[in-house]
DNA sequence: ATGCTTATTGCAACGTGTTGCGATAGACTT
DNA sequence: AAGTCTATCGCAACACGTTGCAATAAGCAT
């Protein structure tokens, strides 16, 4: 049995896009949209570099670099900077949202466009700025951390 | 001449909480707190380390990351990740601050205590978080980025 | 089907930062 | 002043991403 991709609108949504680019469809790109849809939370570029080479041990890590780059440049892809700097990829059809990690326990939280409103018209008030949800990554301390703290 | 250093106040007050924690002083630590302060607003960690090679071409990269993040740990330093995820390092003396990056110009402008305020009063009521200003580090755009994409 | 154009790939080298380990050298004791 | 303990240093290797270039192959035209 053929392998079926589990993402038919995307792909041809995608190919579509490229075409009209003047650019490829290529086995590889199949593969890195896979992979990402099927790591669908959140997954950093390293941690994709190693899945597609699961499927396809021959990919390098300049290509797929290269593809979640143009998957960005599409608006297919994002990625924000985790607190250590390092890259975490999604796929675009997640809904937008936010980061929230905590240095005392480690938990990482999503901000979703809803809860994050307030957050960003308080930086547009008191700063001008209209701030990208998907790029939002706060360090601090959650909830439960603070209320250790004071005990 | 002997070199002076040019903080004498903040390299006695660091001597003091090393010796505290049975850690040492070193020209090389000496040397990164000097290149730290003159380049007090904000610099990568390749500048600070291709500074320190410049006054002691035989510090090497390892030892200069290292004793940044030792005077992080002292609460001497900060760093936070810019939009293309490298570190930016600065003096805690620089009164804590965070970072807006705007995508459309390029323009890096910083936030204050004072206006950043409102925000962290919204990311508390929104979730919960105190974030730390000094890790705040939003992309978007800027007021006459905006501006001009409307016109 | 064959050939042409050029986007994409793999490779190799680089840039930034991190880590393990043996050698060096601070700081303290005698 | 000499010795001891161990923090710090330099080195070498690694991890994550990026970039230039030559070889490959996708998509189109014939």
């Amino acid at each position: 049995m053929a392998k079926v991709t589990a993402n038919q609108g995307l792909t041809e949504r995608l190919q579509a896009a490229l075409k009209e680019r003047g650019q490829r469809w290529t086995d590889q790109r199949q593969i890195i949209v896979d992979v990402l849809a099927a790591s669908d939370g959140h997954a950093t570029g390293a941690e994709l570099v190693e899945r597609v080479r699961q499927d396809d041990p021959s990919a390098t890590p300049s290509t797929v670099y290269r593809t979640l780059d143009l998957l960005e440049e599409l608006g297919l892809a994002r990625h924000h900077h985790g607190p250590d700097g390092r890259e975490t990829y999604h796929l675009e059809e997640t809904t937008e949202h936010g980061h929230l990690h905590c240095r005392g326990c480690g938990a990482e939280q999503e901000l979703d466009a809803a809860a994050a409103a307030p957050i960003l018209r308080a930086i547009t008030g008191a700063t001008g700025f209209s701030a990208d949800l998907d790029h939002l990554s706060l360090q601090g301390l959650c909830a439960a951390c603070r209320a250790d703290q004071k005990g």
